[in-house]
DNA sequence: GGCGTAATGTTAGTGATACTAACTATATAT
DNA sequence: ATATATAGTTAGTATCACTAACATTACGCC
């Protein structure tokens, strides 16, 4: 085997922390960007402590994933920089996601 | 028209009266699925109260859903523009898929 | 009208818990 | 050994998701 397996993270916490690690995060800068405590985190992670579904949300839009992976491991349709993308065209105006299906078409095409 | 759209529902608690309803359920019935009592049910519809966890992957159980359009009227599957789009990106080059990301994101912040 | 009843809305109160702050522990480097 | 970076632990508190009880609405029937 030249790859190690990654083991699917058994918890909530251990999603979390792996995602959080995939993402080259500290617990700090992922505080930062949640506006928790640092120490949420880490409770967060060693499953001490749940989440209000507000971080839930936010957890999920930064790590790029579903509440479904998060909460239930369930590896629903899209995940990572695909779910991102989807996030982000939804975000957009309809002449925005016209300007984007542009840009997609010219670089899938080359 | 011989079928009357469907309003988006706005709210957590608009999405799963909708749901209910369409599940032909009464609160009480509801309620009783979930082992709640039937003033949670009405509480949550009018979205005076949230939900623990435990209860929201009941709720998405039993009126088969997903936590993500449950909390926020996410729907999982691509259809149209959204699976035109995610096709294209999966088309790209490593490289066009950050140019496309990013694109993405500027776009999405405006 | 008046009465029953089915469905839902509202309110008060409480037990559970998701947080913060402070402290502790471990590893790595110099 | 000392400093620094990262993560784990604990105590205490404010929040809020629930239950129980009461209020309202809507409808049918006589």
């Amino acid at each position: 085997m030249a790859s190690k397996k990654q083991s699917p993270s058994e918890t909530v916490g251990a999603r979390i922390r792996a995602l959080r690690l995939a993402a080259n995060m500290t617990q700090d800068e992922f505080a930062e960007k949640l506006n928790v405590s640092r120490s949420a985190i880490a409770q967060w992670e060693t499953d001490r402590a749940g989440q209000i579904r507000e971080n839930m949300e936010k957890i999920a839009k930064i790590l790029n994933t579903s509440l479904g992976y998060l909460v239930s491991g369930e590896t629903g349709s899209l995940q990572g920089d695909e779910l991102a993308l989807m996030r982000l065209y939804r975000a957009c105006s309809a002449e925005d996601r016209k300007m984007l299906l542009l840009t997609a078409r010219r670089l899938a095409r080359s």
